[in-house]
RNA sequence: GGCGGUGUAGCUCAGCUGGUAGAGCAGGGGAAUCAUAAUCCCUUGGUCCGGGGUUCGAAUCCCUGCGCCGCCA
């Protein structure tokens, strides 16, 4: 069976998860459940990036020991994560063991491939940003994304030969143009290294809270750096064998416009050094915004995606993520916006129709759902979504997947105006036409609950159960090109009609 | 300053290699009653950012100006 390893982001655990990390955790979990469903051996990994001084301080701060304050943060992510219906299959932690021991393995491949030296560091370092900057970029001397003013750092570091690997990482996004997406993204990247690329520190000797170097104990692995490593630690690497050999490389990293940087060159510049595969795909998806504007914490505008959740749904605020906001773009979630697609799409379009259709047949029919023929023209709307669907999907453009389960949606309801089963109903010698538009109604809803399922996974799994459809959602595959699912036909009552999403008043 | 992107109906956006503008939502009118007054049909609405140019013909190509966004410096 083919194999799919994606991975998101490890999040910094100095804050709890917020709309725009809910967006990526969201978007790789449909990738995830999709792939699964397309019969891929699915992994996905998800995971907390404990190191740095920020987390300590933050740890300080409440007076706690850091990998206490870890231990509560972990739990405190994965508890939004299950609201949420993240289905990840692993969830690595950078201070579990099986990472240390990964990370020491992968900077001593790299100091054996001749590519790490030791050298002085000076300069402005910003510890919000874990990072170095020029005299020039500072704006009145202080960090301009923070703005405080930077510590003068004079140590010595152990610093990673990236300046080697330019040509190679350029010949590599050449011969693979799809390596990183979208476009825009690499085309930035392609910029980055053309202009020049510089040796990079990857240790701190003023930082205890972190992962020792395997070459002088004395010095911790820069963060960036052990962060990055936890694609392969979570499979298992060092172990040649086992999940490791299984899964990497990895087909799909998932990370955010900001650490294209970090992903696209860093990364592969690392595992070329220390002769490991490169990742098949980068996608560096953009930005929600909240009511026009960044998610920020001094902006104070911080929306906490369980807040939706708890009130609407966990679907509801995944539906509206994935089809308002494509991955290659920014989007704005503003409540005016989340609250006029969730009427229009999901309570009156697929809501409705499905609430009409389990009515219908309980109304006409005790409940049964007949062995009858569908009427014509549905499978081949069916069959065209199914198509339209893979192909979006599988370029990860989620948005058009769904509008391809919609073109579903709008021809099953205005078939209902055109045969007017009310009319049917009244006429004993139509009774066929009725059975054969209700069935055509019900495979409407059976695939409908299928393609939406990777996006929508509690509701199409109540559709799916309503309608007394086996194997469960979870282990249904998607069928064969040009083919349909089973018939849905049910010879036991099915479930009792009732809103899927219930109408926002306002 | 360099590179890239973008500016199309009230809103969000499609419009590939040029042939006198489309979708969804919102607004207006109507039909129907199975349904969460949901659905279905019809419909209002645009100097395609401005200005030049190429062309028989440009939202679509070229130049230029302006606005916004991203990356780099």
């Amino acid at each position: 069976m083919a194999k799919f390893y994606i991975t998101t982001a490890i999040d910094y655990v100095n804050s709890l998860p917020h709309l725009g990390t809910a967006y990526e955790k969201i978007a790789a979990d449909t990738i995830a459940r999709y792939k699964r469903m397309a019969g891929f051996d699915t992994h996905f990994l998800m995971g907390n990036d404990e190191h740095s001084i920020n987390v300590e301080k933050a740890a300080r701060e409440r007076g706690m020991d850091p990998q206490a304050y870890c231990d509560e943060m972990a739990v405190a992510f994965q508890t939004v994560w299950k609201r949420l219906d993240i289905s990840y299959d692993d969830f690595i932690r950078t201070t579990e063991p099986r990472h240390v021991r990964g990370v020491q393995a992968l900077f001593r491949a790299i100091v054996d491939a001749g590519d790490v030296y030791k050298g002085r560091y000076e300069g402005h370092y910003c510890v919000g940003c874990e990072r170095f900057y020029p005299e020039k970029d500072l704006v009145d001397g202080k960090c301009p994304v923070h703005e405080t003013v930077p510590q003068w750092v004079s140590e010595e570091n152990y610093f990673f030969r990236l300046s080697a690997y330019g040509p190679r990482l350029l010949e590599h996004i050449r011969k693979d143009p799809g390596f990183i997406i979208p476009e825009t993204r690499r085309n930035e990247i392609v910029n980055v290294i053309e202009s020049g690329l510089e040796d990079i520190s990857v240790s701190r000797s003023s930082i205890s809270w972190g992962i020792p170097l395997p070459n002088d104990p004395k010095q911790t692995v820069y963060v960036w750096f052990d962060a990055l490593i936890n694609y392969i630690t979570g499979v298992g690497y060092p172990e040649p064998n086992g999940d490791y050999k299984k899964y990497w490389p990895a087909d799909l990293h998932v990370i955010g416009k900001d650490i294209t940087r970090f992903h696209c060159v860093i990364w592969p510049a690392m595992l070329m050094s220390a002769k490991l595969p490169l990742p098949r795909k980068i996608l560096g998806h953009g930005w929600v915004q909240f009511e026009g504007q960044k998610l920020s914490k001094s902006l104070g505008n911080i929306v906490n995606p369980l807040e939706i959740a708890d009130r609407w749904g966990a679907d509801a605020i995944r539906f509206f993520l994935l089809r308002e906001v494509p991955l290659s773009r920014d989007g704005d979630f503003t409540w005016e916006l989340f609250i006029d697609r969730y009427n229009a799409d999901l309570a009156n379009d697929w809501g409705n129709l499905f609430t009409r259709t389990v009515s219908m047949i309980h109304r006409y029919r005790e409940g049964r759902v007949a062995k009858a023929a569908p009427i014509a023209g549905m499978d081949g709307v069916i069959q065209g979504a199914l198509r339209d669907y893979a192909a979006a999907m599988e370029s990860y453009e989620i948005d058009k997947g769904i509008e391809a389960a919609w073109t579903i949606v709008r021809r099953a309801n205005r078939l209902v105006e055109e045969k007017a089963p009310w009319n049917l109903a009244k006429d004993p010698a139509r009774a066929g036409e009725l059975d054969a538009l209700l069935a055509t109604l019900a495979v409407a809803l059976q695939h409908l609950a299928l393609l939406l399922y990777p996006v929508m996974p509690m509701k199409a799994r109540e559709v799916w159960e309503t309608l007394r459809l086996t194997p469960a959602i979870e282990k249904a595959r998607l069928p064969a090109a040009g083919a349909l699912l089973p018939s849905p036909a049910s010879p036991e009552p099915i479930g009792q009609s009732k809103p899927l999403f219930p109408r926002i008043e306002r």
